[in-house]
DNA sequence: CGGGCAATTGAAATACATCAAGGCGTGTGG
DNA sequence: CCACACGCCTTGATGTATTTCAATTGCCCG
């Protein structure tokens, strides 16, 4: 996100607008409830290739949208709700801490991704999430979502794949987590995002959207953002990748393959 | 388990028996199909504080009792299934591995665990699964268990409730791989089990069973196992903990505690 | 007895954390 | 417009934690 694109928001408050039909959307089919959910992946191919494009839920009852700027925190671990939301702009992180106080960041949430997918079953999230840019996110009633999802079976099964997908990812961070060095760890990192990325279509070209600062990558991967630093301009001189400007061009996609341990 | 109780089993090949019914097993409630799902813990204090005791399962349908001999791999990742597992007595380690063969253990797998909750729906698992000490398992098809579930209400209620525990698990492991420091890893790694352990009511005093070897802490840790000895030595040499004999008793356990961060 | 697995130990090399200082861009308030 | 604070990135110096390698021991089992 460059500085002209970014509202000024002053406050902390949420800048809130209760759902209009909005038919100009480029996702204006009446089951495309959840990017990730598959049905709007059809046609954002032929949509215009904004990045981070805005989700529409049309025909869907008591959702809000709502705009938090970069920074902000979006949920309290402890805090009880009765919401399910879905990011629709911008990315997240979905993060634990432990009572010492050190982070650990599970996951990355894009546009289209459910904020955890136990969310729908619990009041209590247990985790934080924090907006990485400026996010837009919908905000749903769990009871709402539910219905929804017993009415349109396809729905359904899409919601496991995501739980099964979200177990697969969490295995798969413990792999990583586990891995000895640190150019593994920030290879797989990597891959792995443009991996999801590219699975969305939000990707022009080799260049991708990494709005991540080194503090992000540094408490995902368990290391210092010192060293992060280090590995990445280790990476760039090596001409693996190239950051410039909040975006991620990958070079060498053999070569990092080869780091990560993907072979 | 000491050496006396250890089957004499001479080839790779599982023994196999079909169900009959036993009476004389200390799980005896037409409910108690899983010890994990909380059934059969409520007289599991009442009875014989046999450690690792083997769970019984009337009045269902084909199900089929296993028995591996330790260090065998129970379940490859690409093989496929139609069968859900149960452990009924020993400990088992569910791990996947890079393709480089970076190996990382996700859980461990004590009696009453069903191994993953995805291996309900998903007919390949995608992970290995490998027996720490012998191993029994019982066998059950994926059809007979759903039909279970639906048979009975409150089962289902418990199965949620164990994949929630298994992705909260998730979450809290991948926090522990994110620290800095072995003995905080460690110490964590103990004190976790000993929580599983008592839990399920299988620990007499303060002294638990600890099959584990040095390589199964390491690699569920991230860790080299030389370096997992040294720490071990050291925690046993502060009089935290004394392992001797494959059992582990906590000496101190605030000590532990307050290294592993939880304070 | 020999072979495989596990635990232990030490010495050396390396990877990583920690600390500290400086630069750069951006928003902010005078 | 300026000065200033803040967040972020970079770099170097230093110490520590961890890996790696190698050699030794004990144990269980065939």
């Amino acid at each position: 996100m460059t500085g002209s694109e970014r509202q000024q928001i002053r406050d902390g408050l949420s800048t809130q607008k209760f759902h209009a039909a909005s038919p100009s959307s480029d996702c204006n089919s009446s089951a495309c409830l959840v990017y990730e959910f598959d049905l709007c992946i059809g046609m954002s191919k032929t949509a215009t290739s904004d990045r981070n494009r805005l989700i529409d839920v049309p025909r869907f009852p008591s959702s809000s949208t709502h705009t938090i700027p970069a920074r902000r925190t979006i949920i309290h671990p402890k805090e009880t709700t009765e919401f399910v939301l879905i990011i629709c702009h911008g990315w997240a992180a979905r993060s634990i801490a432990a009572p010492n106080g050190h982070r650990q960041i599970l996951s990355f949430l894009l546009p289209g991704n459910l904020i955890s997918t136990t969310s729908l079953f619990e009041s209590s999230h247990g985790h934080y999430v924090e907006a990485i840019t400026e996010v837009t996110y919908r905000k749903f009633k769990q009871d709402d979502f539910k219905a929804a999802l017993f009415r349109c079976r396809v729905l359904l099964e899409k919601l496991s794949m995501a739980w099964i997908d979200e177990r697969v990812q969490a295995d798969q961070l413990a792999l990583n987590l586990g891995n000895k060095g640190a150019g593994k760890k920030i290879a797989w990192l990597i891959l792995s995002l443009e991996k999801r990325l590219a699975k969305h279509g939000i990707t022009s070209g080799e260049k991708i959207d990494f709005p991540l600062r080194q503090r992000h990558v540094a408490s995902a991967i368990g290391l210092t953002h010192v060293h992060v630093g280090k590995v990445l301009a280790q990476f760039q001189r090596a001409r693996l990748i190239e950051i410039c400007d909040r975006s991620l061009r990958i070079i060498n996609k053999e070569g990092l393959h080869h780091i990560a341990g993907w072979q």
